[in-house]
Formats: structure tokens, C-alpha cells, sequence
DNA sequence: AGATATTTTGCATTCGAATGCAATAATTCA
DNA sequence: TGAATTATTGCATTCGAATGCAAAATATCT
């Protein structure tokens, strides 16, 4: 006992292995037992007033925190989530992360990060996230079952953000895709379009395909047949190279144009401007979806559905937590509707 | 001993408190001691191929990870780095913030990842990061001469993000704001502008202020004279409400707006098209700073000073990696060139 | 083969905080 | 004041992996 003292003054001398100030060395300032200086840093303990005092007095003159690894270990709470998103760069996902991020820190647990390039490197995360002992895991990424396995051999919560598995009973939070998307193809519908163009998302991402197949399914009902779809990938570029695409497949361009998400619009509607002379929404009518910042500069004021990222994300964060206090709750998954914003980029019924 | 298994397989047959497989399970399993397995996980451990194999076989049939909050504790290594960013939805940040949570994890090393709101609430976000033991830090916002004596306290290396104090030796990677801003001046004034408008970022931002007094002190060396500045906060909107601010402070909008970031600077050219049929940059000449995406939209093709984010994060994840293996190395500051972007949102001398 | 050098393996301890239990101190009540 | 309660405190152990040291197992050489 004597001899880890004298180590650490001795390495308090050697600026390089600086060693961190542990609850005995409170305690020793402090003239008190290493659990007295533990109880004082756990709520609702059972700790004397003077008891707290001197050991307060002591952990703030030595400058203490209590270390949350050592805590970790013994709880087996780590009190760290990992949040798994694919790509930040996709002007929705900084949104999602940031709420996330400050609603987990309202509630004292911290966010490790997992910034996927794309959905594919998903399995290295998962083997770090095992070896964090996490508490439990936000996804706005696909997993496969395997994987999905994994969550439930652990016991691990486990809440999708946007990713839906109709089959599965997982832990999700969703924006209503198709029901956004129909509700965008009924008001350019009722506006009188005809022919259409859609521009769709990258292969790999659910919500792509889910607000495509809503939005031909719906087309199809109201009796549209003239509809030309190019593959995307959500980026800018892809909006403007979805117009040509468009227009080499059939010759002219449409007179509406649906893209799978806002970036991708805001491509189209700059290409429809700038390399075919288009106006928007005069000659054509372009829509979006999410909802983004840039979805309402004044240069494109997008017709679009906002996914409710707020509300999302307060529940997805809710949802986890809940599964970690109790982990044996039953899966659920929760549906928000999109909110239509009805911008000047597409032409209206009036 | 005996008793700890006992409880184990226990354990296993309740899935509420299903305990994770330790490498004592696996030692079982495999018929050889704990240290074994835990050298058969380090790498360079002096393991017999045999015993290799034996623990590999019942570490896999397992489904073990090592639990690198035990490791953490004994090492006093967590592998875990906390990134502080004040505000995520700036544009400019996610793509940051991807970067370094790619270039981290490439080196095996985690996030965990603090989003400030404003730069207000740091302190607390330190707190957490001194319970949590991280290895070191990057820190895009600023802190005060108390949080950084704290930092040296600990020992805990620190790797500033654009924020540069130039009277403190610390770590830092930077972009030269003052030679881009300088940059910028210099090619508006030789485009024959004479009359600049000028439209800040938030009081709070080092950044900022650079910019700003870089701009001015250069306007005045080539001999500017009309200057009207405003304030902003590196919105979109307070572009457009700053450019309300110019003409009203000034009877007329001058022919030349600096704004101190690329997102104001497309608010403040959205508002001039939209608001006051000014044509750009026919009209009224505007630059921006940064270089983020949306501002080569064809819309905007903003002229402006892209900062090379790839080359700043990785040089700061270098330099953030360097000091916690060598935590006595000196303060070192790199300070990136800015690359001039000549967009078509402002005049050029031909 | 026998002795020596080398590689593997296991034992025991350690990291720092939390907690059940028993001991002690402070209150309360008769 | 003394006994019975109740509130505090300390002791000892625990979490899971890493590692110095010594014992055991191989390999090398004469």
C-alpha cells in the first residue's frame, strides 16, 4: 500500500507517465477508505455530510474524476452507445447525428462514432463495437441476419434508424417512406402531370428502394404509364446525370421529375437550369424528399416531404434507452409521417 | 473458481443477464490458462501454433472479443480519442468530422464523439472525456486558458482544429484563413471593385475573426476605403439578412460582399437574385470561405478559398497519434494553404 | 544421451471503482 | 443513562485482461 504512493509522487515528478488520481489517493488525502471516496461520487448513497465535505475538498484539490473504464468494468454499464451511420456526407445524416449525439448526452450516455465510407465496411464496426461493450447500438445501416444473430446472441440493443425490416422484429424508427412518396406523386398527378421521370438511390440503401417502389406503385394506380427511371446514388451529381439519362432514354424530358431525395433533386433541378435551359417549375416540375437545409434556398425552394429528424431521433434515442434498462421489452418499431412541404419547384393544382 | 462457471453457464440459461464470454470461458474450453488466451490475442506474443490453434478453436466456437474495457484499465491505452465539434449542421463540419472518424478507425483507434451545440458547453463535455480516458483529443472549438492548463495537468495530448493561438504553444492544424482572405481581396480589387460589403461569422469564432480582420487590414493596405460590415453567424439566413443589413447601413448594396463563409455567402447571393433583383455576379461580386459542397452548385459556383480537408485531418490525426505515443514531443502547428476556387460568382480581371 | 539454450506456458498480481457484509458511530427512546 | 435502532464507514472481493517471473516443455549442440 505504502509502496503505490510513493510510485505515484514518484511519477507525479516524471511529467511523462503522469498517472491519473484514483479514488485511494483521495482517499488517502482525505483520511478516508477508498469505498467512503466511491460512495461519495454515487448518487443516493448513504454518505455523512462531513464525510462528503472532506472528501470533496480533497478530489477537487487533487483534481479527481472517477474513472469510467474501472466503473465499466464492474457494472457492466459502460454507459456508451454506438451509432453506425454509412455517409455523412449526405447533408441528412449531419442532422440525425447531431440531434442523436445531444439527446444521449442530455441523458449522460456518450455517442462512439462509426462513420461508415459505405454500408459495406458494417462488420470491422461490429467487432469493435463487441470488444466497447456498449450498451447498446443505434443502426442507420443494413445488417445481415448474421449479423442481426450477433445482436440477439449478445443480447444487445439494437434500434434501426430508416431501416425497416418488414419480417423482422427489430427495433426501428422510420420516416413513412412510401407513404411520403404517394403522397408527393398524388399532388403532381393532380397538378396534371403526365409523363415522369425518376431518378432512384444507390442499390444498397432500403430507403431508396422503398420510396421508389411507392412511387411507381402509386403511379401506376393513378393510371401512369409514361414513366422513364434512371438509377442514383443520393449525391448531387447523380441529379444531373439522372436528367440526361433520362433524356437519352426517352428522347425528351419529362415534364416531372421525382428524385429519391433532395440532393439528387437539387442536382436535376440545377442540370434542367443550367445545361438544358429548363425552367423550373414552368417547364418542369422536379420533387425531393427529406426535408434538408438546402431543400428551401430560395434558388430551389423544393417541393418535398421533411422527415421529422427531431422527433426521430428522440424516439430512437427513447427506444434504446428503454432497451437497456430492460432489455427482455418486446421489439417495436415506430412510423412517423413525413410533412409535406409544398415548395414552388413543382407545379401545383391550384 | 469452479463457482465462477457454475454461475456462467447460469447465466447462459437466462437471457436477461446473458454475461459476455470472457477469456477465462474460452481458457476452459480450451483446456489451458487465461494468460494463454490473452496472448493468443496480442499480437507479437510469443504463442506456440498448437496452443494457437487450440484457443482460436474455442475462441470462435465462443464467439469471444477481448473486452477492451478490461484491457483499457490494465494498459491504460482505451484507444478511444474524443473529437469536440461545435456545430455539426455547419456544412463544413460532417465532412470533417468523416474524415477523421475514418482515419482514426484506419488506425484502430475509436471516436467518441462530442457535439457541441454552441461553444458553450465544452466544460462539461471535458468532464466526461477526463472520466472516460481517452488518449487524446481533437478539439475544433475553442477553450480557455483553465481547460488547457487542465489539459496539460493530465498530460493529455490535444490537437487543435482550425482554432490557432498564436500566443500558446499547442498543437494545432490549421487553414491560413488570413492568406485566403487575403487571397480573395486582392483578386475582387483587382477586378476594379471599389465599394465591399461585408458579412461576419459568430462573435465567439476564432475563424471568423481572422477572416474578418484579415479582409479588412488587406482592404486598407490596397487603399479601400468603403467598407460596410455586418454581423453574421455563418447561417444561410444571416447571408440574406445581411446583405438587408448592408443596404440599409449604407443607402445602396455595394458591388462587392465578403462574406465569412460559403454558406452565408449563398444566402447572401440567393437574397440579392430573390430579394433584390441583383444579378450575380453581374451586379454585385460575392466570395465566400471553405469550399463545401453546395458551393460549386451550378446555382452558386462560388468563388472561394476551399480548405483541403483530407490533408488538415490527416495531419492532425498524425499529429494527435504522435503525442500519445510520445506525449513529451514538443507543440507543433501546421498551417495548410487555402486553394483559391475562382467560381463565377464574382467578377474576375480579366 | 546429456547438458545447455530457447521457447512456451502458467501463476499470481495488477489496473480503479463498486458493493455485500460486518463493524462502528450516531440517534432515538425508555 | 443504558439499551435498541438506525445511519455511516471500512474490509475484502470483484470485474476481465495483461504481464513479470518462474516452471515446464522443446530444441540445439557436443
Amino acid at each position: 500500500m505504502a509502496g503505490k504512493n510513493i510510485d505515484k509522487s514518484d511519477a507525479l515528478n516524471d511529467p511523462d507517465n503522469a498517472r491519473a488520481v484514483t479514488s485511494y489517493d483521495v482517499a488517502r488525502v482525505a483520511g478516508v477508505s477508498q469505498s467512503a471516496v466511491s460512495r461519495c461520487f454515487k448518487p443516493g448513497a448513504s454518505v455523512s455530510k462531513k464525510m462528503r465535505d472532506k472528501v470533496m475538498k480533497a478530489a477537487n484539490s487533487l483534481g479527481y474524476e472517477p474513472n469510467a473504464i474501472a466503473r465499466s468494468l464492474l457494472t457492466r454499464r459502460s454507459n456508451l452507445v454506438a451509432v453506425i451511420i454509412s455517409n455523412l456526407t449526405n447533408l441528412y445524416y449531419p442532422e440525425v447525428l447531431s440531434q442523436l449525439s445531444q439527446q444521449f448526452s442530455d441523458r449522460g450516455i456518450r455517442v462512439l462514432l462509426f462513420a461508415l465510407e459505405g454500408e459495406g465496411k458494417t462488420e470491422a464496426a461490429l467487432q469493435q463495437i463487441w470488444q466497447y461493450q456498449v450498451d447498446g447500438v443505434i443502426a442507420a445501416v443494413k445488417l445481415t441476419d448474421e449479423q442481426l444473430a450477433e445482436f440477439n446472441r449478445r443480447n444487445k440493443p439494437l434500434v434501426f434508424y430508416n431501416r425497416f425490416y418488414t419480417s423482422l422484429a427489430v427495433n426501428a424508427v422510420c420516416c413513412d417512406q412510401a407513404e411520403g412518396a404517394r403522397h408527393l406523386v398524388n399532388d403532381l398527378v393532380a397538378a396534371g402531370h403526365k409523363r415522369f421521370g425518376i431518378i432512384g438511390g444507390p442499390e444498397d440503401s432500403v430507403v431508396a428502394h422503398e420510396r421508389m417502389a411507392a412511387t411507381m406503385d402509386r403511379l401506376k394506380e393513378l393510371g401512369i404509364a409514361d414513366i422513364t427511371s434512371v438509377s442514383g446514388d443520393y449525391s448531387y451529381e447523380c441529379g444531373g446525370a439522372g436528367i440526361e439519362d433520362i433524356r437519352l432514354k426517352r428522347g425528351e424530358i419529362p415534364e416531372a421529375i421525382i428524385c429519391v431525395n433532395d440532393l439528387s433533386a437539387i442536382g436535376a433541378i440545377d442540370a434542367l437550369r443550367y445545361s438544358h435551359s429548363k425552367k423550373v417549375p414552368e417547364d418542369v416540375s422536379v420533387v425531393g424528399f427529406d426535408g434538408v437545409g438546402p431543400s428551401n434556398w430560395s434558388s430551389y425552394d423544393l417541393t418535398t416531404v421533411r422527415q421529422p429528424v427531431g422527433r426521430m431521433t428522440d424516439a430512437a434515442v427513447t427506444m434504446l434507452m428503454e432497451r437497456i434498462e430492460n432489455p427482455s421489452l418486446p421489439p417495436e418499431k415506430r412510423v412517423f409521417s413525413g410533412i409535406m412541404i409544398e415548395g414552388t419547384s413543382a407545379k401545383i393544382s391550384e
